[in-house]
DNA sequence: AAGCTCTGCTTTTTT
DNA sequence: AGCAGAGCTT
């Protein structure tokens, strides 16, 4: 073949097989991503005009390295896809054709943000005590539904066991946050694709003109797909030809509501269409993909995966036993450090964790050895508070319709709460432009308190100048900022960043939205200046990347499963899928470390124990080793 | 009456 | 680290 690629017998086919509706099932590292790149190039080099091909991922992360290997392949090209997120996409074009679906000037709200203004409808309803869902689990609920295109009353009645009255409540609060929603002029997350897909299917000449506009559409991780999203690539196929990669056993997002049984009935959905499959597996020694292969097999399902490797025989996956987390921590920091200084890279080791919150002694210990790590997943660094500060007085500063926006910016100062920044802000709500909203804030304050005003003031006077207007913000709000967090002088720095992210850009409202669609994390931000460093994961976030040495700590029982999903079958299950990609991620050295010293868990650990997915692991599979250290000083200070 | 401060509790995964 | 509630201060 002559594409530059190096593709195997399948590989080729799918990626050059002819226009049609294909779905590639692809077992973990069998070069997922290699094809559906290939395929792109394929087209490409056919003759079909670049412009009409669109490639959608789930992140971001996703689709910048999709388009940097086009890149790599076919050069200028690759700039002129449309590559992105099905949230970005479908934002992104419905602000091309802003009058057309009724959404001019609306800002994107982050599950934050969703979680204030639904604490902001809930407290209507709710009297104080009284025992009532919480704002963020309405959200979850709300969203859920929307997600799988479920009635709120059929998905109550469906997985909850609320009474009558108390459903009818959540129906009204919902009725509330949605007034609150269009009243504020947002949009969350799931309007995004809520709003577009609607569009899409009722009104004829948006439908015409989006389908004329692509003839290919490739889509990656398909086994994520929610029924909302398929609504979408629904409404978008035909003419356009679907590419579909994914995997039904590295389906880990079913919390958001994807169905892992959603590829079985790709036929069904799309009579003509064909299926094609990837099996040889280039990415790890045959050892790991042994105690994968297992894993599925021990589950009542049939995954029907049987990953063989074309890369030969490595070393037996570790399974090494602590008496407590600390110890593990301090064990895997040591072992990284006498790899590295065997002449290792930092960068070629990832550390795998199911929840960002059980990493944290990990994350110490690597910051007590001074090794460079990056965290991915979690709490990101533009939900951090101060960051969260200064982008909401930008946004207080481009609305005042706002809401959420100017009630944070307004309750940073002294003496005004929630209660006097409503009372404020419904003023403002009322006058027909920013101007005239400042005055009446102006008006409304008191004399001391008219320093207040400045800050939207000034971020406007450098409203075009993304970078300048960010460092006059945070110069502004130094002197509340640095009163009201203990730690300030390290918090401020991310300001810097902050100004540096912000570069690339020439519309701040269009950063803002950027970021909050994909938020960056702090660590990722600072790789920017160092390279060569460990990578501390979620498994979530670990989906399609890979590592020589993989770490995947905590696992122990109440963990996969997570304690959590005990007793839900479907949950259940995806926690063994989770874990099955936490494994395949290793190409080399697979190492599982857990812990049975006292954890928060242990409170229910019978039934932890009974659903732990390793109880019975064969002694062939793996190597099990113990390093109890019953004399580590019982010392937690290097936690704070 | 509104705002502030302290304390205890919980902590799955993410666009 | 963030949130909710209790009790205290302005």
């Amino acid at each position: 073949m002559n594409n530059g690629l190096r593709l195997n017998k399948n590989q080729q086919i799918a990626a050059e097989y002819k226009d049609q509706h294909i779905l590639v099932l692809a077992g973990a590292g069998t070069g997922k991503t290699l094809t559906i790149i290939a395929r792109a190039e394929y087209l490409i080099r056919k003759g079909v005009d670049p412009r009409r091909i669109l490639l959608l991922t789930f992140t971001r992360r996703a689709a910048r390295e999709m388009t940097d290997r086009l890149y790599s392949g076919i050069g200028d090209a690759a700039n002129v896809v449309t590559a992105g997120t099905f949230h970005h996409f479908c934002l992104l074009t419905m602000r091309r054709m802003a009058d057309k679906f009724g959404i001019k000037d609306f800002t994107v709200i982050d599950r934050d943000d969703q979680n204030s203004l639904m604490r902001l409808a809930r407290a209507g309803y709710v009297t104080k005590g009284e025992k009532f869902p919480k704002a963020s689990q309405l959200v979850n609920i709300f969203s859920y539904s929307r997600n799988t295109n479920m009635g709120v009353l059929e998905y109550l009645n469906k997985y909850t066991e609320f009474d009558d009255e108390t459903c009818n409540k959540i129906l009204a609060v919902f009725t509330e946050y949605k007034q609150r929603k269009q009243l504020n002029r947002y949009l969350d997350f799931d309007d995004i694709l809520h709003h577009f897909g609607k569009k899409l299917h009722e009104d004829s000449s948006i439908r015409n003109r989006l389908r004329s506009r692509y003839d290919h559409i490739l889509v990656d991780e398909t086994q994520d797909t929610n029924p909302l999203q398929w609504v979408i690539l629904d409404g978008m196929k035909d003419p356009a030809k679907l590419f579909c990669v994914g995997d039904d056993a590295q389906s880990i997002y079913a919390f958001r509501g994807a169905d892992f049984r959603n590829v079985h009935s790709f036929k069904k959905r799309i009579p003509d269409s064909v299926v094609l499959k990837l099996e040889d597996n280039y990415r790890s020694t045959q050892e790991i993909l042994n105690i994968s292969n297992w894993l599925l097999k021990e589950s009542p399902l049939k995954y029907n995966k049987n990953l063989k490797t074309q890369r030969g025989t490595g070393t037996k996956p570790l399974l090494v036993d602590f008496d407590s987390d600390l110890y593990e921590a301090k064990w895997i920091a040591e072992d990284l450090i006498e790899r590295h200084e065997t002449g290792s890279l930092w960068s070629d080791h990832m550390i795998l964790t199911r929840t960002a919150w059980g990493s944290r002694s990990v994350e110490a210990m690597l910051i007590e050895k001074n090794i460079p790590y990056i965290f991915i997943g979690g709490i990101s660094f533009l939900q951090a508070a101060h960051v969260k500060d200064l982008l909401c007085l930008v946004r207080a500063a481009a609305s005042n319709h706002d809401e959420l926006a100017w009630i944070r910016y307004l309750t940073l100062w002294p003496r005004i709460g929630d209660v006097t920044a409503s009372r404020l802000i419904s003023a403002m709500k009322e006058m027909g432009n920013m101007k005239e909203a400042l005055d009446q804030l102006s008006n409304k304050l008191k004399k001391d308190q008219q320093k207040i005003v400045n800050g939207p003031k000034t971020i406007l006077k450098y409203w075009n100048e993304p970078t300048k207007a960010l460092r006059v913000g945070g110069e502004f709000l130094k002197p509340i900022l640095s009163q009201k967090y203990d730690k300030w002088d390290l918090r401020k720095k991310d300001f810097d960043l902050l100004v540096r992210l912000a570069e690339r850009y020439r519309s701040l409202m269009r950063f803002i939205e950027t970021y909050t669609l994909d938020p960056i994390t702090s660590t990722v931000a600072s790789r920017l200046e160092n390279q060569d460093v460990v990578t501390l994961i979620t498994v979530h976030s670990a989906k399609g990347t890979e590592s020589p040495v993989c770490y995947v700590i905590r696992v122990e029982p109440g963990m996969y499963p997570h304690i959590r999903s005990l007793g839900a079958e479907d949950e259940e299950e995806e926690e063994r899928r989770i874990l099955y990609v936490a494994i395949t991620r290793a190409k080399n050295e697979l190492i599982l470390t857990r812990s049975e010293g006292p954890s928060s868990y242990s409170y229910s650990y019978g039934d932890a124990a009974e659903a732990y997915f390793l109880s019975d692991v064969p002694d062939k599979l793996v190597e099990e080793r113990w390093q109890y250290e019953m004399y580590l000083e019982k010392d937690d200070d290097f936690l704070t």
